[in-house]
DNA sequence: AGAAAAAAGTTGACGTATCAACTAATTTAA
DNA sequence: TTAAATTAGTTGATACGTCAACTTTTTTCT
């Protein structure tokens, strides 16, 4: 993923963070997902990553976690004010990138890429399914 | 990357491969590339782990390298009878599958997907030199 | 109520991607 | 021709992606 080469840079230089740990911050900062499951859901990605980074970023102290009291099962997740903070200085930053990379596209060519995109995730499901 | 998933299945199933090392034996067994630097160039991998793909194979028993007489840096790289059988066996279904999965997509697609992609790495590029 | 199934997380293993520092050999250019 | 820059390849470190096995808790079903 060269693309995403300069994400990774700008985390890391001003946030100390990794790509992984930015985009659990970001969810929980700007969305209502509240445990792993959540995070899982919205991104999909692997729930075993997502345990790792989660506790990565508790050790670094960006977020706490407390069991859920009606369900012993979830653990719900909440940012740390230094997280929060992070959060509130990188954002800017990085719509900043990402805009300036969909910036060299136009409309049919975004549409496009997303609609391939979706076929062949789709038809890989399909071939999947087979074997 | 989950598109690449049957891929992996298929190579792992019917020849006991990773993709990258199916990658590298379909280079040299279908391409004029000789040593690793041909391969780099090729694909855009990078040399580290094209080094550790390549001993991987040595040991595995499917490359055979020799130093180059006249370039004692390069060591150039030929497929044993062995690599070279299981290529003409999975190479079908490699294609098989690509094609079903390309067979989804219209022209129009394909092209948008191919032209957006370069635009985006352009890009990318640009603003990489900015930092 | 009790057994079976499903969901939430954790952990281990392996493969892939990228960067950086390093050695050794070759090319270039002063 | 010697010093500097390139090139080929190796090795280490870190992050990311995916699969699988496992524990604990909750839900579902009969």
């Amino acid at each position: 993923m060269r693309l995403n080469a300069q994400a990774i840079r700008i985390l890391k230089r001003n946030a100390g963070l990794t790509l992984t740990q930015w985009r659990v911050i970001a969810l929980l900062a700007g969305t209502d997902c509240k445990n792993s499951s959540d995070i899982e859901r919205q991104i999909g990605m692997d729930k075993g990553q997502l345990s790792r980074t989660i506790r990565g970023l508790a050790d670094a102290g960006y977020v706490k976690f407390k069991t859920d009291a009606k369900d012993h099962r979830k653990s719900n997740l909440k940012l740390t004010a230094k997280a929060q903070k992070i959060y509130d200085q990188t954002l800017p930053l990085m719509r900043n990138r990402q805009s300036s990379l969909l910036a060299h596209l136009d409309e049919t060519e975004i549409k496009a890429i997303y609609s391939a995109l979706e076929k062949l995730e789709g038809a890989a499901q399909l071939s999947e399914d087979e074997l």
